[in-house]
DNA sequence: GATGAATGAGCTTTCATTCAT
DNA sequence: AATGAATGAAAGCTCATTCAT
């Protein structure tokens, strides 16, 4: 009857903390806060994770990876995001803030892009295949993708601000627009 | 012998402060830190700020206010976003990383945009005079906004990372090209 | 296809947990690191020793009886305490620093001398019998069981310091002799 | 009117921990112990030690140094040895419990002898004046020195087990006659 | 205004022990 | 007998804040 093996319990736990991350910020949210959501004891919870650090870097790995697998085409790109931004808003909350702002604690074997590279080599591919076919002018690789993080980060973040008149989707063409404009061949 | 004014130290205080929390994180940064860099004693400190969460929404602020006075032009911004990339790294910094990751601790009175106003007081009218001159298509603001700060941001992150291959100054053209082509009339 | 007795089990416990109390320390030697090295699961550790302390009690019973067994004769005394210093030095170890630091632990049942009596009632005949023969000088026992007992643990403790720089049979003579000089008759 | 000194308030705590230490073991010792019986908070004795470790390696040395001033011969060795033992117990008791037992927490800068050499010292040129003057027959100096130290820690240990039916001082004839008979030349 | 020793709540982490399986 | 996930009290330590001087 044991219905819930070890990784599952893994994943209740990841899925709390990114809530309760984004929600509350890294350091604002205690494991005692964390160990509670999950509604298991704070000495089981490092049964699973080592530290508070350990939990943080899976954290950006688990979300790289379900960014990673869907990513084919601009209009799609946004798509996903912005439901992402709806449905499981969190994640990209997490990216957003505990990650760019709580670098420090990622330190070892997570430097810089390095845990952030299946959303990386998925956005490479869809700009080689852009430039190759014609569609999208040839211009470096860093221009076009800081504009795409970029700007999309920016507008989940005016959003949660609640500062956008409107609810996302209601934005999706004119981004799309605008970053196919930025990078369509003239 | 006083001649330091109390305004001036605390602008001394807010400098060092800045300095300290994008380098370290908001957290990570304790008042000892600050007093000690500063060259005060921890006490006097909370005489010229009663928090240390005050001390962050001046911060704010300062910025916000440093930004906007002199954003006029497409390249114009991009340059002295860059140029503060570079002088006062520690600014942009402050604002993707403290500010964005840290809302919790600008609860009151400092909601939202409110803080960060005069920036976006001229970013309003720079799209205004663009559009009405007919140069800039009418879209909507906040889609051309999130754009600007999303992009720059999310160059300067990389920069700060170490990814990208060249200077910041190198990408100015193409992104402001990019930017242009986003948002001129077709 | 059970072989091994309880009471086989339980040495192995014992024996294990000699090496590692002596190697680490009481208190940094957890449960599960015994457990862990007896190939055995924590839960069933309780099933042989109710509690750590129980366990220390059993240990220093154990060690005491071992070393009884076997003392007759000054030159054999230290020898024997040289040879278990280097063939089984978790036993001296253990009863220099677990036994002698941590007697906070051993306090129902095992005051003071009472566990160590085998030992004792040993070195009290060979006292005895040197006394009887005329061959020792007929002083306090204490005076010569101290002179014994702290002489030859503070060499193996040096020893283990590695300050000493001959290995410890090299000291045999030297030290029988002043020993057989402290105590017979002149 | 600041009448205690950082220094003094220093030197309390280092009191206060040898005698908490040396009566409860240095694990079972916690550092709100210490700071209740200082008489101040738990957060203010990390202004003066930066951890508990820390806190035990100026132990050792404070000690040593204690020890070390006044050593010349056997006699007056014993009998400071046994009047510290009954006026500063926790001197001895901890140099023999807690620091021959915890060695592991003395790794840094503390290794081996090396804390305890102002005595060590002490003890070299006490051998080297008795050799050197024909008093003493000229063996190894690891062999008496351990005679000393062992003999000597070995007595305290039993009279603080109870064990010895005579207080100390009784036996400083027969102990300084047992050394002196193992030390003399014949 | 200035100092820094003092406070104490609260954090992360550990580990002896229990218990359902 | 055996397992190891679960528990929770308690440890070491940090740091924003206060206050006597």
């Amino acid at each position: 009857m044991a219905r819930i093996s070890k990784e599952e319990r893994k994943t209740t736990i990841i899925s709390t903390a990114l809530k309760l991350f984004s929600e509350k910020g890294f350091y604002i949210t205690t494991i005692p806060d964390i160990a509670k959501q999950v509604g298991m004891s704070v000495g089981n919870f490092y049964n699973y994770f080592t530290s508070k650090d350990v939990l943080a870097k899976e954290l950006i790995l688990y979300i790289s990876e379900y960014l990673g697998k869907s990513i084919r085409e601009i209009y799609e790109i946004v798509s996903m995001y912005f439901n992402m931004a709806n449905e499981r808003p969190e994640m990209i909350e997490y990216f957003l803030r505990v990650y760019l702002s709580n670098r420090e604690v990622f330190g070892d074997g997570c430097e810089g892009m390095l845990c952030v590279s299946p959303f990386v080599t998925e956005m490479m591919m869809f700009f080689n295949d852009g430039v190759e076919s014609g569609e999208l002018h040839n211009q470096d690789f860093f221009s076009a993708f800081g504009l795409f993080m970029g700007y999309l980060g920016g507008m989940v973040f005016l959003f949660g601000e609640k500062i956008l008149p409107e609810p996302l989707e209601w934005y999706k063409e004119s981004i799309s627009q605008n970053i196919y404009n930025a990078l369509k061949t003239r």
